[in-house]
DNA sequence: ATAGCATTTAGAGCTAAGTCTAAGTCAAGC
DNA sequence: GCTTGACTTAGACTTAGCTCTAAATGCTAT
């Protein structure tokens, strides 16, 4: 009913050192270990490492992960704490992911323009079709400097 | 028709610091200087920034963005490379989503949790609501280890 | 014309998040 | 009983990407 470390790291997608590392860190406090001394890490754990890949790629930093883990084991009096977390870094979330659709609106512009240009042989492409000057000016959002 | 460093860190959201380090590592290869020195930024070189703010924002490393950048100085016989490399880089956009819009998930199921804990001013929520054990399930991907 | 602010350079320093090394322990298979 | 391979520790090292310092120069408003 256990993992070792390395069981572990391929359950999640991490390293050992890095697992190692975040005991060290104080994200992992709960690690157990066997008569060998060897780290056996529980299905629970595994939900934990799932979370702080969560927290991790939406852009919190360790730190402030370990803040959550301290409001955790502090109990009922951090709920609202602990929700207002979960607030923000949903908001934060939602700003990424809008981001990362104009990112796929400009690379889908390019890969667009790459395409016409490999068929052609060479970049004059806006000249054979003007129609994408404008459209790179709106995804670019072209505007006047001054001076 | 030109814009100071501190001008330009303002429209690109760098700081001039990064503006200078992006310089010296040869990502802005084409900045002018006037007469006293001082670095003149034009549209197309915040049109630049703009799109390395795109690759870096979608997980290329500043040294993939200088290949690029090679590729674009190389002219027109890198233009499949070109292509090719904004195709890779679309389906790890596409695949940074995907798991984003797992978090959304992990995370719209905590504010769920912890908005009922904060009314009833504790975590038993499970109790009260066994519904949500199965989403839990769901969501956290919870299976049966070995051992 | 002087104070105050932005800019310049070279190069040092910093932070986050790992990643690895060395020396040693342990269990399993041949 | 010996080798192999996964594990242990403390602590040093690495990498990416900035970020800052110091000393000097130069524009701008009073």
């Amino acid at each position: 009913m256990g993992y070792t470390i390395g069981q572990a790291a391929k359950k999640s997608g991490l390293s050992p050192y890095t697992l190692r590392f975040y005991e060290k860190e104080g994200l992992l406090p709960n690690i157990r270990k066997n008569s060998a001394g060897l780290r056996v890490f529980s299905q629970e754990d595994i939900n934990w490492l799932q979370m702080i890949e969560c927290l991790k790629g939406t852009g919190m930093s360790l730190k402030n992960i370990k803040q959550y883990l301290a409001w955790l084991n502090a109990g009922n009096t951090t709920i609202n704490q602990r929700l207002q977390m979960f607030q923000e870094q949903k908001e934060k979330l939602r700003l990424q992911m809008q981001l990362l659709d104009k990112y796929m609106e400009k690379i889908n512009f390019k890969i667009k323009l790459y395409t016409l240009a490999a068929q052609k042989g060479d970049m004059d492409v806006y000249k054979a079709n003007p129609e994408l000057e404008q459209e790179r000016e709106c995804i670019f959002g072209v505007d006047n400097p001054v001076r």
